[in-house]
DNA sequence: AATTCGCCCTGTCGGC
DNA sequence: TGCCGACAGGGCGAAT
């Protein structure tokens, strides 16, 4: 599932890739990923502006045009490519400079593609997302920062400063699961399932410690956790479990170093223990019993 | 007020 | 072989 390592290569690779260039046509094939509005004012906004950024915010991709910024989530199973140009495409193969090659992990427009914006020089840029869970917006101008789903974010992981994000931030008295607070995007945005039960691993935190009572020398660990595992995707170009693709239509290759996320049953590589696999804030979590113990030290 | 639950959706997989 | 239920889960709105 894209998270913000996923995300944050997205939109490294695709800004310059498409930077500068302008929309020709914008155009929404399924109708109920888009919030807000009618897909054909949607498609209208759209049409002939330039694109001059794009931007994450979260798990969220911002694409700012000259009028209007778009804003694209992933859901779980979103994708966001570069399609070939359209004369050579034929479905499976595409032409190289070498000749035909096989397509491998790039999809031709099939029936999950639900939105592409066509632009000037023939390029296109694919939104596929069997799912459907993604969802696209517009917001008028420079103004996504006030947007609801925006603006209800939390701190961006890898720029806060934790001291003090700790001391105004942190729910002191909550009991909920530390893996929940870790999920809550009005928290800490970017943080999915596959980094938090990671970060957790690192920090040797047991996922359903309540908030409570976690010392603050472990809350300082657990940030500096989160901020690893998120550089680590990043450097990797993200996890690729099953349908998340770089603008390229290639895996990320952070799959490999994970330690505890889809290893359920597997031994921890840090102590050898048989990891458990089981369920923290309605969400799939694996851990070590030896390694992640539920009393803080 | 804080937290949990149910729902959206479809490809994949295990069991029979 | 094929059917069927379970499962994957981000985020929102309803329920507790």
């Amino acid at each position: 599932m894209p998270e913000l390592p996923e995300v944050e290569t997205i939109v490294r690779m695709l800004m310059p890739r498409v930077g500068g260039k302008r929309i020709v046509t914008a155009e929404l094939r399924l109708g109920r990923l888009l919030l807000g509005m009618n897909p054909q004012n949607f498609s209208a906004k759209l049409a002939g502006q330039k694109i001059l950024h794009v931007r994450r915010r979260g798990k969220y991709i911002l694409v700012e045009l000259e009028n209007v910024t778009l804003i694209v989530h992933l859901g779980m199973t979103g994708q966001l490519t570069f399609s070939p140009i359209a004369p050579e495409e034929d479905g499976t193969f595409i032409r190289t400079v070498t000749g035909l090659q096989k397509a491998r992990g790039v999809h031709p427009v099939d029936k999950h593609t639900h939105f592409i914006l066509h632009l000037e020089g023939g390029e296109r840029i694919l939104f596929r997302d069997p799912r459907t869970f993604g969802k696209l917006f517009l917001v008028d101008g420079q103004e996504w920062p006030k947007h609801p789903r925006i603006r209800i974010l939390g701190e961006e992981p890898l720029t806060l400063r934790i001291p003090s994000f700790l001391s105004k931030h942190y729910p002191i008295e909550s009991a909920r699961s530390i893996k929940s607070l870790l999920l809550d995007q009005t928290f800490l945005a970017g943080v999915g399932n596959i980094y938090a039960d990671e970060a957790l691993f690192r920090s040797e935190i047991h996922p359903a410690q309540s908030v409570r009572k976690i010392p603050e020398r472990m809350r300082i660990q657990l940030l500096k956790a989160v901020q690893q595992v998120l550089t680590l995707g990043i450097k990797n170009s993200g996890t690729t479990f099953s349908d998340y693709r770089k603008p390229d239509g290639t895996k990320g290759s952070n799959a490999s170093r994970l330690k505890v996320y889809g290893r359920g049953g597997q031994p921890c590589l840090k102590c050898g223990a048989t990891l458990v696999k089981t369920v923290v804030a309605q969400r799939g979590t694996v851990f070590c019993p030896n390694c992640q113990g539920r009393k803080p030290k």
